[in-house]
DNA sequence: CCTGGCCATACCGTGGCGGTATCGCGCCTG
DNA sequence: CAGGCGCGATACCGCCACGGTATGGCCAGG
């Protein structure tokens, strides 16, 4: 027999939020609970709460495994966005107080290692122009970008489709080029003239680096941990991993590294991206000189 | 001597957020509270505990008045978005249930009485797709579809720039037309070829019809309240008032109104916008199908 | 059959939230 | 100039909801 519901009443709130989002992605009460900070069942309490106010099952508790049902995969999916939106109001309006009180800047987030020549030609000629202020540089490392921007922590962003996802975001096109593997001086695939993707794959003295996750924890595998371009770097100069990268990192290559072009890799485009709702001039201006170049 | 404001620890919370949109957007405590169904005082405390914990004020407080800090104007903007976004986050997980629970659907939402035509072959042609599921039309006074779509009430929209702000979503221009204005059979401005916007101000026995706001109330003014399309076409024939409004509509015209072209008026463009955070492939089946219009 | 892992339930204490009463402070008015 | 009034802040109180501990129920694996 299905028992009836009633009505949902009152509005969700983020404390509930979050705490789904963390049980969704953990499907594991206790590792989610762990993760809060908290113990397990006033977690437990909390989602069925949730459950049972908005009438909606959100995970199957089958014995010993929890899953998503649909609901649940939409909701992990708009909650996700919903608490980006929270903790971008809170993050934008920090800010803006901060420049209220005398230090406006705006911040850009980019890859590191990524386009480099690039923003040092648009951070000079937006300098140059009249009225702007001063950026703040974040680096960070691949896949970030976008995250950091949803979430109020950087006012524009410099990203790199195919790989970053640029959905919700207003974008302009700045650049397009080829991509090269960067290997070791000597390594035997540095001879070639050029390469194919799947001439990297099963090098077994190369394999790829592995960079940490949003959680902070690595993927399993063989390559090297990084955290950063210039000891990725090292390693490839040490002879220990390979990178694929877009033409451009050349110019800050080191001079026992070697970069031989991928005919097969995508084409990769750096587009300049900014959350839609900014309503900054700045940000325009900065849009409008990368533009330009 | 600047008092010193401990580190924000905490997220803010959806209630602290309606709360302050509530403020900002009344600029008085008292109709605020009255507004959130609870007493003034709790409400006071409220916003200040949130101001000492982002510490950052929001709100001036001079003798009898309170205006938006330029901190406080940014939350304002950013959190009516955040708060939009949990509301779509609930209402299309509660519609993804209903839809696992065997009754999918698109809730498409569009300005009443516009682009009809248009619409009306977009949904024939979907329906004939392979794979299309029913779409419930929603219509709304102007001005509403962009706050349903943000809200998860809707599905997909047809908007009309440049009346309607896209920021934010996903877009595809469908058509762009001129505008007429809508009189009364009889009327001495009915019988020019065309006409000026400037020639419809001041027409002391035609004002302008006033649509009710977001919050349900009307704009002050001569002209008369009209909470539907057919109400207003049924006004426009007694002679009371006048429309603008695209080509389009001549189609759904009642004879004793007249559509006079206008000249100056700017061109409208139909698009049809739906959510940046869409996964569902029926929104893109119709997306597809109203572009290959 | 026992053990261990995992989620749910039961029960308890505390902190936060909202309510009422009241204060402080300008402004307006007679 | 005094009194009234409008409005936000403060004081104080009661309740509920949230989080913690202890424990139960259930299923899988050995």
């Amino acid at each position: 027999m299905a028992r009836r519901v009633r009505a949902y009443a009152g509005a969700v709130e983020t404390r509930e939020l979050r705490y789904f989002v963390a049980v969704a992605e953990e499907l594991h009460f206790g590792r989610a609970a762990q993760r809060l900070g908290m113990a397990q069942p006033p977690l437990s309490r909390a989602i069925s709460q949730l459950e049972r106010r908005m009438g909606v099952e959100l995970l199957q508790r089958d014995s010993h495994s929890v899953s998503l049902t649909a609901a649940g995969a939409v909701l992990l999916h708009e909650g996700r966005a919903a608490l980006e939106a929270m903790e971008a109001a809170e993050h934008r309006t920090r800010r803006a107080a901060l420049a209220a009180a005398g230090r406006p800047s705006i911040v850009l987030v980019t890859k590191a290692g990524a386009s480099s020549e690039l923003l040092a030609k648009l951070l000079h000629a937006y300098a140059a122009e009249p009225g702007s202020i001063p950026v703040d540089v974040m680096l960070c490392g691949p896949g970030q970008q976008a995250r950091l921007l949803a979430g109020g922590r950087a006012d524009v962003a410099l990203l790199h489709r195919p790989f970053d996802d640029t959905t919700g975001f207003d974008t302009e096109e700045l650049l397009t080029e080829g991509q090269v593997a960067v290997l070791p001086a000597g390594h035997v695939l540095s001879t070639h003239p050029s390469l194919r993707l799947s001439d990297l794959d099963d090098v077994p003295d190369l394999p790829r680096p592995r960079w940490p996750t949003s959680d902070g924890s690595y993927p399993p595998g063989p390559g090297p941990e990084v955290q950063s371009h210039s000891q990725l770097l090292q390693l490839i100069s040490l002879g220990r991993t390979l990178m694929v990268s877009p033409d451009s990192c050349r110019s800050q290559l080191r001079d026992d590294t070697v970069a031989v072009p991928l005919v097969d890799a995508p084409r990769v485009t750096t587009v300049i991206a900014w959350p839609p709702s900014s309503r900054s001039l700045a940000v325009a201006d900065l849009v409008r000189t990368a533009v330009r170049l």
